[in-house]
DNA sequence: TTCATACTTCGATCGTAACCGAAGCATTGC
DNA sequence: GCAATGCTTCGGTTACGATCGAAGTATGAA
């Protein structure tokens, strides 16, 4: 019974099987609309407004009023950090949802994390530019290098922009079903936002994943190239 | 909807009050027993004992078996990761555990912690032996000295048979309502155990509140004598 | 053996929170 | 203006699980 942070109230915020649900759905990095919520766990309008209303109350999601919309959507990067935390835990544990479905290897391949690049191509990613000396990693923290800042700018993101946000650049976050890192942070970001702008990728309409065109995934490893398979 | 990771079971295992206390002080890396566990928790034997049931099948800790005792600890490094990382993220949230409010001004003043003394007079106690070069503190461990046990011995505690223990004789704990620490381990218990012994105080049967008689808490205070009131 | 300690299991109570439907607001569109 | 949509709030029900005491089991000590 000593002071010290408490995490039975967000344990208890996650723990319950509707809001967890909410909040994978979330990670998916879209806001969605309270009875988009409600149908995606399976509870009624007024159920979900009223768990809604507790994660908005603990911090792990926002609101964002338009029209008469409300769009949910987790608060910011770092529950998005945690989550993705617990999923690993969760999954090296076998704490699966279900039988993994025919989905699943899409979702191991390429998925959104957030707003970031998860799965097998985000940690590819990651470990190229680290050998590549364009993302320098100590212990949890990463910075982007000079060399890095000038690949980014060729690929077309600016950095400086990036600087100027409150939140970190460069952040690492541990991969549940690669249980390596791949890189979030605005940079993490910037970078998915890219790769779909540039029609490489697209989003899912049901789910995490993120697929690739042939043309796409084709440019992504020529930008990032992957050694050998072992 | 059905795949991935389910991270409702882990959040409810944690999200439990009860639970997350245990989870917090097993944090400290000691293996204990479920009776320290139920003190620490604030709850009865056969309640923790039903909560660390499901704790270990959630695989979250584990137990081992030494003669009539059951050690719990984290089941592994992995938990402690896991549940690092949820701490760091509610104390940079402001989740932290709420002071149970002053309903309750004695156990304030002095209750029991796991065994031994907390509260106002388990800070004064400590402060007063550090204070006369009776134990000495470096960082989070502490140690009796050679005056020290000279002072335990006019007390009456036989200070050899506290070291043949497994248990650490000293120990600090860091206390909630003082925001210091207090003396633990062997001695702690010891010494709480010889003011029982002696009449001067004794456990309140329906909380932790540790109630001192008039003349003990004299005695008490002789024996440890207070500066002056700031 | 008998007693003591440490813990688990059982049975029952009780409080809380999840849940739903209906009613109440708020915003948009006609 | 009125109707429709999107969501929140309220009231009432229900179910789950946290809790305790008592009884049961296992281990060690006398």
């Amino acid at each position: 019974m000593k002071e010290g942070p408490d995490i039975a109230q967000i344990g208890a915020l996650i723990g319950d099987p509707a809001r967890a649900n909410m909040l994978t759905v979330l990670m998916g990095g879209r806001a969605l609309t309270a009875t988009e919520l409600a149908g995606a766990a399976g509870i009624t309008l007024s159920t979900a407004s009223s768990h809604l209303a507790k994660l908005e109350a603990g911090g792990l999601v926002s609101q964002r009023k338009q029209g008469r919309h409300r769009y949910f959507a987790l608060a910011d990067d770092e529950v998005g950090l945690m989550l993705e935390g617990l999923m690993g835990f969760a999954a090296h544990r076998g704490f699966l949802r279900a039988r993994p479905g025919p989905k699943d290897p899409a979702l191991r391949k390429a998925r959104v994390c957030y707003n970031h690049l998860a799965g097998d191509f985000g940690v590819r990613m990651l470990d190229r530019l680290v050998a590549d000396g364009h993302v320098a990693i100590d212990g949890d923290d990463a910075a982007l290098t000079a060399e890095g800042e000038a690949k980014m700018a060729g690929i077309g993101i600016d950095v400086t922009g990036l600087r100027s946000q409150r939140r970190p650049v460069c952040r690492t976050c541990l991969d549940w079903s690669e249980r390596r890192s791949h890189l979030a942070g605005s940079l993490g970001e910037a970078l998915l936002s890219r790769f779909i702008e540039m029609g490489w990728a697209r989003r899912s309409e049901d789910s995490r994943a993120i697929r690739f065109t042939p043309k796409g995934e084709r440019q992504f490893l020529d930008l990032f190239p992957q050694p050998e398979r072992r």
